[in-house]
RNA sequence: UCCCUGGUAGCUCAGCUGGUUAGAGCACAUGACUGUUAAUCAUGGGGUCGCUGGUUCAAGUCCAGCCCGGGGAGCCA
């Protein structure tokens, strides 16, 4: 292990700019190469490398197919069987840490541009098969979920987790190329943002046995902080701070939320995005989301093709199983492209109920929650304008002001009942987006 | 919290209207294999059918309660 001072001395000398990637050489590990860049670089074929991963399966007694996390392709690795014995190929189980050393050469077989053909090979951790529980096979998400430990190591997490970096740095790099500046809103607080959700508390007090006041409640004066304090539920209101200041600023951090909800979107913690910008109008807000969305999706497609690819396929298996009435129409990818490609659809909350109103699942009673001018939007209202009628993310604005939050901004006096604040019903196709 | 749905081998699942010793693929073990692509072939081991109670000559199968998972709704973002 190289210290990390030695580490900044290698960085520190580079040219401002210049990504330490030392021709696909990793800088802690300067001998080995990744997996992403023996099989993309070109220049790399002909020559010897050495590559380190975990063994994903091992084929007719001479095929190892690597993996080393930073690509989902698993290329061969071609073992001389009178170099290697039978004592060494048997370790090589489902998992085992394997180091690779050989020429990179254009592969005998179809299905690969190049392979290894390995001159010395090393298992730097031996994984038991009678106990290892991950097969190269499809597993459901339930199983894995079960196998916290272990679950990286299949193609569906490590595709997620690959563009969710992916996605974590488009974000940044979206609003930094915007001009905002990235603002940390305190995350223990007194504030419970104007009553945004349900807050855990963070106290050292004894639960059993807490310190009491005159009155008999507890005494959070005794308490760490000398108050009563939670996990925020938004740094919105710390954000408008900073944006009245520096102009545009944007949080993109850890949010805690104790709802007592059990649906696959809602996290008790969860990361937000949060953009605040003084001297801006609903239309540059509009357009703000818009960018974002798109151009994390550019990025997506532009960067993690591959792990799409996968995915995608995943999701099409998934969809075949269901009755043909409930396949989505788009797959992954093409869903993509298509959000990516057109313009987002934005309407008032008047036409939208409107739209509502004339609507065949209306007209025919299959909406469970009524429909008529006043009421909030429901998920299937949403569901229908996203998916059936425009089919494409929808933003819906002028909401109004009895059923949006308080701090919403409204038109004006004369034009009331209309809250001006944008309310992004993408959330459907961002969502599916994950 | 409500609605729907499921729980059978390590994993994914089949098991009809209740009826002999509960099956398959994968995984695992042993053997074979110098061009395989979730390799293949042969052989083998592996089960408290979620739990408890009930109906019945007989329950994986029917009934009740409970536990756990998944999907949806509400809540919320």
């Amino acid at each position: 292990m190289r210290s990390a001072s030695r580490l900044f001395r290698i960085f520190a000398r580079l040219p401002p700019g210049q990504a330490p990637g030392f021709g696909g050489r990793s800088p802690d590990h300067m001998d080995i190469t990744t997996i992403k860049s023996a099989l993309d670089n070109e220049t790399l074929t002909g020559t010897t490398i050495t590559v380190a991963g975990w063994v994903r399966t091992f084929r007719n007694d001479r095929f190892i197919a690597l993996n080393d996390g930073s690509t989902i392709r698993n290329p061969q690795c071609v073992i001389d069987q009178e170099k290697v014995g039978p004592e060494t190929r048997a370790r090589f189980t489902t998992s085992a840490a394997v180091k690779c050393t050989g020429e990179l050469v254009a592969s005998q077989g179809s299905g690969q541009r190049v392979e290894m053909k390995v001159t010395a090979v090393e298992v730097l951790g031996d994984s038991d098969a009678t106990a290892y529980p991950i097969q190269p096979k499809k597993h459901s998400l339930e199983f894995l979920r079960e196998q916290a430990h272990l679950r990286f190591r299949t193609n569906t997490y490590s595709a997620v987790f690959r563009m969710r970096h992916q996605v974590s740095f488009g974000i940044h790099e979206y609003f930094d190329l915007n001009g905002y500046n990235y603002f940390h809103a305190p995350i223990i607080t007194a504030s419970d943002a104007e009553g945004a959700g349900e807050m855990f508390r963070v106290s050292v007090l004894d639960a059993k046995t807490p310190p009491l006041d005159d009155q008999g409640a507890v005494d959070f004066k005794e308490d760490f902080f000398g108050r009563e304090s939670r996990l925020t539920v938004s740094g919105q209101l710390q954000a408008e701070l900073a944006a009245l200041a520096l102009g545009k600023v944007y949080t993109f951090g850890p949010t805690f939320r104790a709802e007592n909800s059990n649906t696959t979107r809602h996290l008790a913690e969860f990361w937000m995005i949060e953009p605040e910008c003084a001297f801006m109008d609903l239309h540059g807000d509009m357009d703000l989301a818009e960018g974002l969305c798109k151009h994390l999706i550019a990025r997506v497609l532009k960067n993690s093709m591959d792990d799409l690819v996968f995915l995608d396929a995943r999701l099409k298996e998934e969809e075949a199983t269901k009755p043909k009435e409930q396949r989505a129409e788009m797959g992954l990818i093409d869903r993509l492209k298509f959000v990516l490609e057109n313009p987002f659809e934005r309407i008032t909350y008047t036409d939208a109920i409107n739209i509502l109103l004339r609507s065949k699942p209306f007209q025919k009673g299959q909406f469970q929650f009524p429909v008529e001018w006043g009421i909030d939007l429901q998920s299937e209202h949403e569901r229908f304008l996203v998916e059936k009628h425009f089919k494409k993310p929808v933003i819906v604005t002028g909401y109004p002001a009895k059923i949006k939050a308080f701090y919403m901004r409204t038109n004006g006096p004369g034009d009331f009942g209309y809250s001006e604040k944008a309310r992004p019903s993408l959330r459907w196709t961002c969502s599916s987006l994950a």
